[in-house]
DNA sequence: GCGGGAGTACTACAAGTGTCGTAGATTCTT
DNA sequence: AAGAATCTACGACACTTGTAGTACTCCCGC
């Protein structure tokens, strides 16, 4: 019954939810020890133990989001990819997971259900006058 | 060393990648039945084994997605939750997580990263006149 | 009235994730 | 230098997810 000896169930290993919101912070921060990091989501609001907070840098590391020194006592960390690099690969998956790959129906859907101001939408105007400019 | 009886380690227990693919596919169909839906399924190219697709089917159900009725020989599912509910939930998510909730520089960073064609973005200018009207 | 095929239920299991505890190393304080 | 405060390394463990095998059930044709 389920001898199941076969190598099956891996997956993509990409930047899981807690990393991100750990990257995140690391954006903001200049000077980034675990601990002033820990300190700035426990501003925020979210609690995590000091470990925990580790694990997910370390694994930031390995899979090459961030990268660290040893600055005296601890380590520092900076990170290597950009927070734009990182939201726009993140759209493109959204955009081909949900949209099948087309993003126009995705920015139309936004458009629709969130609630924009009057700045807001004036924005996207301009925006789309410079995009038809250019061509 | 790490006896750690505590509980700890739960998450929120959404809609996963495997079972969005399978959910997809029943938005779709009519009919859907497990054979069914992994033929689809095969036919698009992704070829998983029977019971693999009903597991995703099964998750679906629990997590109330989907409900089923026994149509004589097999359970034909209908999808309970519609895709415009689904992808707008995910799009709030995706701009709550990578956008703090601020949806316009996610729909300006869209804009901008995408290449639209000038039809789309005629589509795009068109909707901003609709919401513009309204307020 | 039984064998075969379709269908479902149950089990399994590896990798990933969220969450941390503990032990050992290093450094600061007195 | 001893003890305190910090850090990092390593391990641990529950839950989820992707993926599927096996066993049992039910009906159909012979």
């Amino acid at each position: 019954m389920g001898k199941d000896t076969g190598s099956r169930g891996r997956r993509q290993s990409e930047l899981s939810d807690g990393e991100l919101e750990v990257l995140k912070v690391l954006w903001e921060g200049r000077s980034n020890t675990v601990r002033e990091v820990m300190e700035r989501l426990h501003a925020s609001g979210r609690k995590l133990a000091y470990t925990t907070v580790l694990t997910f840098m370390n694994r930031l590391e390995q899979k090459g989001y961030v990268k660290s020194d040893k600055a005296g006592l601890a380590y520092v960390y900076r990170a290597k990819r950009s927070r734009e690099l990182v939201t726009s690969t993140k759209l493109r998956a959204m955009v081909e997971q949900l949209f099948d790959g087309a993003a126009a129906p995705m920015v139309l859907q936004l458009m629709k259900s969130e609630n924009f101001s009057r700045d807001e939408i004036e924005a996207f105007r301009k925006l789309i006058d410079e995009l038809d400019a250019e061509g």
